[in-house]
DNA sequence: GAAGATTGAATATTCAATCTTA
DNA sequence: TAAGATTGAATATTCAATCTTC
């Protein structure tokens, strides 16, 4: 960046902002553009918001189908105290059990219960029929793929230093 | 790994996921990411949050320098109710005035006030350098420009039909 | 003492109902 | 009657403090 355009960023914008300025701009929008629409298929469906099939999924994907609060909530990118009181409501939803690891009793891991795994099975092909809806004749394979990669790295970044 | 375990496992992902899937995940890992990352600087700097930023950002990106409470909620993609409050909140924070339309007296905008603009010019570096910190050397400026091409229309499709 | 998770108080967001103007 | 914005009740999330185990 150009020592110049620090000078310019004084006032609200001066000077067109950077490429990689304007990515970040096209990421949130497509984020929260697709995350509203995927919403509001769930909601029309009847079926529990966003947040609960990240949950499910991070579950399912993980290794031994069990994952730790810590790492859960590291995923999902909330507080801590946040992800206790959401696990809390899959529990009571019967969707999840608490699993206690017998080597650290401090540690706890979240598992799937069978109610769990048929409501995944319900959700995910509403999200994946809207994904498609919204990708498809937009995005090619070869973009799609360009994409994950590049946006793994820069998530990969972004978590990694300070 | 339990074979029942993998059975339940296979059942909830039947089919690894397709590319648009997968590149839905990464743009959802790398925004949440990065959203961390951007809320922790400013947090860092004894700076408000993202939101509020984010508001700033549209009113000082939108024509004349105002916007209509419902284009800004659809924006940052919030409720109407949430906006509202929001924005009473940057308005305590004598940030932002409420200007009433003249021809429509239903409709009711969000501008910026000079202690607005000042705390943006503010924000604004601190967001562009942990951007940069975070995507140079990892994205070069054509990618940044393909991501930004892209996404843009993917937003563009999310928000067109239904 | 430090790490992992949970709780309670404060804050933010949504949903449905309401108010005002077109 | 409908559109735009706001309010109140209910829900979700954060932050700081606490509890338990290492």
């Amino acid at each position: 960046m150009s020592g110049n355009a620090t000078a310019l960023k004084t006032q609200s914008r001066t000077s067109s902002p950077g490429a990689h300025t304007e990515a970040w701009e096209a990421i949130s929008q497509a984020h929260a553009a697709v995350t509203g629409r995927l919403q509001e298929a769930l909601t029309n469906a009847g079926l529990p918001p966003l947040a609960w099939y990240e949950v499910l999924v991070a579950i399912a994907d993980a290794p031994e189908g069990r994952i730790k609060m810590g790492e859960l909530a590291e995923a999902l990118v909330i507080s801590r105290g946040g992800l206790t009181k959401l696990i809390d409501r899959l529990v009571n939803a019967g969707l999840l059990e608490r699993v206690f690891c017998e080597t650290d009793r401090r540690v706890s891991y979240a598992s799937l219960l069978p109610a769990g795994t048929e409501l995944l099975a319900e959700m995910r092909p509403i999200v994946e029929f809207e994904l498609e809806l919204t990708f498809t004749s937009i995005v090619t394979e070869r973009q799609a793929r360009e994409i994950s990669s590049t946006l793994g790295k820069v998530r990969g970044n972004a978590c990694g230093n300070t």
